[in-house]
DNA sequence: CCTAATATGCTCAATTTGAGTATAAGTGAG
DNA sequence: CTCACTTATACTCAAATTGAGCATATTAGG
């Protein structure tokens, strides 16, 4: 219908990988689209959608990410599509909740802005996209580097037990957040949320709510891209430890961390991020890595061995510091027998 | 870059509701915009993005479902978007896999088209969102219709049993496609597919692989949009059996049921498709109208009533044909308690 | 009062988990 | 060469969950 303003549509990576125990995301710096001075940033690899370019979205993101980042796909599969009016210069309202809710929503009373956003500014879509590499198959360039995913969202790394910023920062910080609420029944809103996306006042942890945890504390104003977007220069003593990133890809990361640690219990993802040969250590480090959370090493190797997920290889690796493990490869068959393998998390 | 084409953008909704212990699902009657002749087909509400209308897509999707089908729209989730080019028009090869593959995908070797596809034509995308109502709240317009979500993908529905149409048409319709294929390895991957996807030779059916099972079907040119797309007058003696929809509709259907399949063993999504007070037989027939599989009645009702996904009110349903049931209400605070509260299908 | 239909309570064995204990097979220091 | 230490791998055991079925309760209708 209307035709005035017109639509950019352009696809976002997120490309993870894990080297050392340690998951990674390919990042570029550049100005970041969302600061009124454009200052430099972190920012996920993107490209424009040629309407008259490859025949598939997937073809095309794979073509420039070979191009950008000197870098083969191996797994590819389309996270979640971000296209928000004023997503990248945007003012959510106090209270407001965001526009990207990959999850399912139930619908809220929005206020109405009280100052139209700023329309005729082309609006912009991205399809975001998430991929799985072997780091390190290939020499980045320059500018390109991969960053550790949890220097963004330190929160998520339980691997050492609950990390100290939570009680040093994250939970008063929510605690003042909640108090400060207007009113009762949304300050009961409010401790709900924080309760179950934190795990704090009773709930269980739940490993996979990964953006919902960056939304509220976005919504709650601790992280800097909350203060950028409203405009605000705000004190860096209230904003939670974690490196921002540019526009809105610090919550596609998110939704990619939410997106990886869901799936991996029940498809077998994690082999497109380990060597075609690995021991059943490296493997449940690796899982280790990405759900955040330790494992009980025999029942690991139990689930993973006596799933028929892994075959041995009769080969052995002898640098381990000790009794020297047998090699495994992925057991292809696995899927025609199984209807959901994957790796089994606690509470699955 | 380019600028030529240009890029449309439209939203799509899945509207799904569960009445008479049938899933149904929203359509509309109009031309098929994938038909060269532009004849008649069953469509999916669908409403162009206005990019200087709402501030996020969801609002806007909301909003025209209000107008075009009287229908206030409660839990919305976005599905994926579809991208490919000539995917309304277009013709994919052979052999070829098709584009939208919301389940992930690692790279196939490609084969590039001999004739490009039509350049020049503008190319759409399609945000494609997952709605469930509480059907019949409203009266829907004329051309409005909740058709069953059976009638268009007959093959999932397993309550009575493996429906007698694998017998009488799918499996030897897959298996002359299996054998036709062209090398040893393409037709052991023809084979893969069919045993993993409609739980053949051994393997086990899933129920949450409906997107795969039609694909397949499309990709052997079993059901007529794949003949339509590659111009092709199929011979109705060889397809199976399911209503056709216009465009890559059934898709998108395929895979909005595959979504709520998966997802109502983690979230309590049911409860948006029963009225608030419920007996525990209702809600069972609804979750099997949706997973279609029939469940074990007392083992149902001890894990959602010992789950604390409900609670009773202490008020009873008399006209049961038998002993009064007790109505129940969905319990709420189990989100807070529970780290994935769903109801828990056979083989989770 | 008898029969059919549905609701609801309870049992029981088979599996699956969570958490250890025990033993094997390497390394490097002394 | 032996000991201390490290990692790998094999087993055990109790608790919890699941799949399947039996038994009893409460209604309606002849």
């Amino acid at each position: 219908m209307s035709d005035q303003p017109r639509i950019d549509v352009g696809l976002n990576a997120v490309i993870v990988a894990v080297t050392d125990e340690r998951p990674r995301v390919l990042t570029l710096r550049g100005p970041d689209p969302a600061d009124p001075e454009g200052r430099a940033a972190d920012l996920l690899p993107y490209g424009p959608l040629d309407p008259g370019g490859d025949r598939t979205l997937e073809l095309t993101l794979r073509g420039w990410v070979r191009n950008q980042a000197r870098l083969e796909l191996g797994y590819v599969e389309q996270l979640y599509t971000f296209g928000d009016r004023g997503r990248l210069k945007g003012q959510p309202l106090e209270g407001e909740r965001l526009g990207a809710e990959p999850s399912g929503a139930w619908p809220r009373e929005t206020r109405p802005p009280e100052a139209q956003p700023p329309e005729g500014e082309p609006r912009t879509l991205s399809v975001a996209y998430l991929a799985l590499a072997r780091e390190r198959a290939s020499r980045t360039p320059a500018g390109v580097h991969w960053q550790e995913v949890y220097a963004y969202l330190p929160w998520e790394d339980g691997r050492k037990g609950r990390p100290e910023l939570f009680d040093r920062f994250l939970v008063p910080r929510l605690e003042t957040w909640i108090r400060s609420a207007g009113s009762r029944r949304e300050r009961d809103e409010r401790r709900d949320r924080a309760a179950v996306g934190f795990g704090l006042f009773g709930s269980d942890w739940d490993g996979d709510r990964v953006l919902e945890r960056y939304e509220l504390l976005y919504g709650a104003g601790l992280v800097p891209e909350a203060g950028r977007d409203r405009g605000i220069t705000s004190d860096a003593g209230d904003l939670v430890p974690g490196r921002p990133m540019g526009a809105d890809h610090r919550r596609m990361l998110a939704t990619a961390l939410g997106r990886i640690r869901g799936k991996i219990r029940y498809r077998p993802v994690v082999f497109e991020l380990v060597p075609p040969h690995f021991t059943l250590l490296q493997l449940q480090r690796v899982v280790e890595a990405l759900s955040g959370v330790r494992l009980h090493k025999q029942n690991f190797r139990r689930l993973v061995e006596r799933g028929g997920l892994v075959e041995g290889t009769g080969d052995y690796e002898s640098d381990t510091g000790g009794r020297p493990a047998e090699l495994f490869r992925f057991r292809r068959e696995v899927l025609r027998e199984r209807r959901a393998p994957g790796v089994g998390l606690p509470g699955a």
